[in-house]
RNA sequence: GGGCGCAUAGCUCAGCUGGGAGAGCACCUGCCUUACAAGCAGGGGGUCAUAGGUUCGAGCCCUAUUGCGCCCACCA
């Protein structure tokens, strides 16, 4: 006997399949011009540690895709590849360093440093790899790529140096983002802004020559010892008189002038702005206007340096402390307010971010940003849904130049090399032999490193060998679709769309795929600190990848956040086991004793009803599933496979069609035969994008003569089921619903009246049109209502009393129950049925009797309700009947 | 300050271009019926946040309000 195992077990099979998908090559995917290509890049993991629940949910969406795109005949590339994510891991490898040696990172030089880095990435790098397999990815794996590969690498110096000959990457002085625990720059995208309890603090000003001065608030004394001016708005009568003049900086006792801008808002604190351009972006922007010298305060470890006199070396906190005091107690303290502040935050330390004068590698954004722009407003590239394409633009309005330089060791280097002669600069991909400007030969490169999303900014065509011309890049270039969550349109997204541009020429991808967090099951971010993630192995190893992955794309919406909850994942689990047990009750009926495989064919006279039924069913399905995908509506299609497995092949089609298999109608049995693994293939190619190995392992059991094209062992590359427009089998369809209709009738009444579910029950069935459809699905009634006999006879028939009765629509029920019919109840249960259905016919007739509805509503919704109208008025009656014959 | 999302059954969430409110879980009742108790059959349960508006018709469209959440932003 040839069967699946008795138990449904993800574990005997889901590694063992994966492992025959790679080794057969199942997931390459080739330059073929006589398919259509379908792209997607898997947006990198960070090489910092192990995915999480949002890898699990963002991957297995693109596996969703990916799987579905190659069953539809598309040379389907779903490349994979990881992030060096240049400060997160330099963090942690510092991190790991001082706790196995006990030294600080700048112990090390820096190619011993890199060196542990790189060691880093072979552990970490590969513990993903592993980790995608668990969760069934069918990415190319021969085509994995590394942000800092050596083509990856090539293609960063090569974008690097075209910008600056462009003259869109320049180095200059400016006020930056400055992260005094990681000790690097930082990009305006990588702050992150938090409220926080701060104060203000209201210190007075004394004028220069012995007035009054002015009161200014501020939320970083601290930062005064950098002050330059104190700025007032023009407009404002209060301070008219002191612009122009000097105060004194207090303790301090440098002067400083008042001076009139329009930065300063007159409502706000006391109207007069401290002006520190060192410290603040909207100070400098004022002094670059006033011309005013800059004296930056702190350290890059934000102590406070040699212009702050006694408090040189202090951290900037206990400075501000005690610097408060100071001023406290010699009397320029005016008052404090309490209230909420907003703080940058690194986003990968959290520690509070210092605006610092910095001299940094920028990128020129005004041109950049325009074809992105564009991309998005003229429809070449769409976001899915919709809504995050304001998010994206909105970023770019007002986008600013992009400080891509950072002060870290793990990262793509500066291709720049200054002269150590005459300091002349050098953009080159290898370090020049000969300064251009003064002839001599010793140079050094730059010791900064870029960005970390300068090189993720190129992912979708470096991974296809940019800037090299590549096949790979003129088949796969643009991508299909980008899958990735909404945290990161901003780094990511936004630059590699600009970049796309710049060195393609044309947008990275065609759709923008966005979806939300896993969150925990209270809703809560999943998070280290909180230590409420969840381990995507752990869940795996309890309920299998397959229920993994149908619990996290079915049951949501594109763009919006899931929860995960064991719950959820235990039902799909168990859906899984239902196919599982379905299928085995299929191969089962299609051996002999001895296991051979017995025959079965297809022959359309040959067909009965539910067949018939299930056909449509199935081929309707396959048409909704392949609509809502289209649409990236994944939650909706699994939903319907779903449904299709559960209710339609296991509660109403195995039912139905046991009969005919225990039957001797060798004939017939043959079609049954057919008509239940035909379905069944579909539906498991349905669900296969979903539940790849579990529909693998079942594929891998069934016969392999009843699939009419080239049967694959692989079901990954069967074809997608083809929807039938012409299908039509609206009649057997009709009979097998009123079946069905009867068949629940019976069961409720069986389940009303307490009756034994094992003892057989007697019908009588009242109609006047529908007999010979009924007589026609008598066997499912008898088999799936436990039902003996069924007599019919006309609607005017008199059951008399001893029954328990219920209405379909044309016809109604009777069921012999003499010895458990409680008439009192058996008249309340019909005067509530009686009740609902004279408020649908009540319903309907007042939306007929509106003039404006048949008017103008479509004509098929009115002829529709039309029939409802009769439909509800002939069942009412019937009840109605009867009640008056049990009084 | 600007923008966005969410509010539907006890819980978690679906609900496509407006046309008789759904699923899973939980709950109640009865079943170990030889594919499946990770199951089968039956059942209860919702003023679709509030108030207006558009429409023949609104969970869905418009306006306002309330509550929760998120993103962006230089309030000293």
């Amino acid at each position: 006997m040839k069967n699946l195992a008795k138990t449904y077990d993800p574990k005997e099979f889901e590694d063992r399949i994966y492992e025959e998908w790679e080794n057969s090559g199942a997931f390459g995917a080739e330059v073929d011009e006589n398919k259509e290509p379908f792209t997607i890049v898997m947006p990198p993991p960070n090489i910092t540690g192990q995915l999480h629940m949002g890898h699990a949910l963002d991957q297995t969406l693109q596996d969703v895709l990916t799987r579905w795109k190659r069953m539809q005949g598309y040379s389907a590339l779903w490349l994979p590849g990881s992030d060096h994510a240049s400060i997160a891991t330099e963090v942690k490898v510092a991190n790991e360093l001082r706790e196995k040696t006990g030294k600080d990172k700048r112990d090390f030089t820096r190619e011993e440093f890199l060196e542990h880095a790189w060691a880093w990435k072979k552990e970490y790098g590969g513990r993903i790899t592993k980790q995608c397999r668990k969760l069934g990815d069918s990415c190319d794996w021969t085509r994995e790529r590394f942000t800092m590969d050596e083509q990856c690498n090539k293609a960063v110096v090569s974008f690097f140096i075209d910008l600056y000959k462009k003259g869109w990457i320049y180095k200059g002085n400016r006020l930056i983002n400055w992260c005094p625990d990681c000790k690097t720059s930082l990009s305006d995208a990588e702050v992150e802004h938090e409220d926080e309890n701060g104060k203000y603090w209201y210190f007075r000003y004394p004028a220069a020559d012995g007035g009054e001065g002015i009161t200014v608030a501020t939320s970083r004394p601290e930062t005064m010892f950098g002050d330059i001016a104190i700025a007032v708005h023009p407009s404002d009568e209060r301070y008219k008189d002191l612009v122009g003049k000097n105060v004194i900086l207090p303790i301090v006792g440098r002067e400083i002038p008042v001076i009139a801008d329009e930065y300063p808002d007159p409502e706000k604190g006391t109207g007069a702005v401290k002006i520190t351009p060192a410290h603040d972006p909207n100070d400098f922007e004022v002094g670059q206007r006033h011309d005013l010298e800059i004296i930056s305060c702190m350290n890059d470890d934000a102590t406070m340096n040699e212009n702050c006199g006694k408090y040189e070396g202090m951290d900037r906190y206990e400075c501000r402390k005690q610097w408060v005091k100071d001023l406290d107690e010699a009397g320029f303290l005016v008052k404090t307010e309490d209230l909420t502040i907003p703080v940058g935050k690194c986003y990968r330390c959290h520690s509070a971010v210092e605006p610092m004068m910095s001299d940094q590698w920028f990128v020129k954004m005004d041109e950049l940003a325009k074809p992105a722009i564009k991309a998005v407003e003229s429809g070449r590239m769409k976001f899915v849904p919709e809504r995050f394409s304001k998010v994206y633009l909105n970023w770019l309005y007002d986008i600013r130049d992009w400080c891509i330089s950072r002060q870290l060791w793990w990262g793509h280097r500066i291709p720049a090399y200054y002269c150590d002669e005459c300091g002349e600069v050098v953009v080159a991909a290898e370090m020049p032999e000969v300064c251009p400007k003064c002839g001599c030969k010793h140079f050094h490169q730059d010791e900064d490193v870029l960005d970390t999303w300068f090189s993720s900014a190129l992912w979708p065509f470096s991974t296809l060998g940019w800037p090299d011309k590549t096949a790979d890049l003129g088949y796969f270039y643009p991508n299909s679709v980008l899958v990735t969550g909404y945290d990161i349109i901003f780094f990511w997204v936004v630059r590699m769309v600009f970049s796309g541009y710049e060195c393609m020429g044309d947008a990275p991808y065609d759709y923008v795929f966005v979806h939300g967090l896993v969150r925990d099951e209270q809703g809560r971010k999943m998070s280290k600190s909180l230590g409420n993630g969840v381990d995507p192995l752990e869940s795996i190893d309890q309920y299998g990848a397959d229920a993994l992955r149908f619990m996290l794309c079915t049951g949501i919406s594109p763009g919006n956040d899931t929860r995960y909850i064991p719950k959820r994942i235990e039902a799909a689990r168990n859906f899984a086991n239902k196919l599982w047990n379905a299928s085995r009750f299929t191969i089962m009926n299609l051996q002999d004793e001895s296991g051979e495989w017995l025959p079965m064919s297809f022959d359309a006279t040959k067909l009965k009803d539910e067949d018939k039924w299930i056909l449509q069913m199935t081929n309707d399905g396959v048409k909704y599933v392949t609509d809502q995908l289209d649409k990236f509506e994944l939650g909706l299609a699994g939903q319907r496979v779903y449904e299709l497995i559960w209710d339609v092949y296991c509660d109403w089609y195995i039912e139905m069609v046991k009969s005919r298999l225990y039957g001797d109608d060798e004939e017939d049995k043959m079609v049954a035969r057919y008509v239940l693994t035909s379905v069944l293939r579909d539906l498991l190619k349905l669900l296969h994008p979903f539940m790849p190995f579990i529909t693998e392992e079942i594929w891998g059991v069934l016969p392999k003569n009843t699939e009419k094209t080239g049967a694959d062992a692989m079901l990954i590359r069967a074809n997608w089921p083809v929807y039938e427009p012409d299908m039509d089998y609206s009649d057997a369809v009709k009979r097998i619903e009123t079946a069905m209709d009867v068949i629940k009738a019976v069961r409720n009444i069986r389940a009303e009246a307490e009756a034994q579910p094992n003892r057989k029950l007697n019908l009588i069935i009242k109609t006047d049109t529908l007999a010979s459809d009924i007589e026609a699905e008598a066997t499912h009634i008898r088999s799936l209502a436990n039902v003996e006999g069924i007599e019919f006879k006309s609607a005017d028939y008199d059951a008399g009393s001893d029954v328990m009765t219920a209405v379909v629509d044309g016809a109604e029920i009777a069921v012999a129950l003499d010895d458990l019919v409680d008439k009192a109840a058996e008249i309340e249960r019909l005067t509530k049925e009686k009740a609902k259905l004279e408020s649908e016919v009540e319903r309907v007739e007042k939306k007929l009797a509106n003039k404006g509805f048949t008017d103008k509503a479509p004509a098929h919704l009115v002829e529709a309700e039309r029939e409802k109208g009769v439909k509800y008025k002939e069942m009412l009656e019937t009840v109605i009947a009867r009640l008056e014959s049990l009084k």
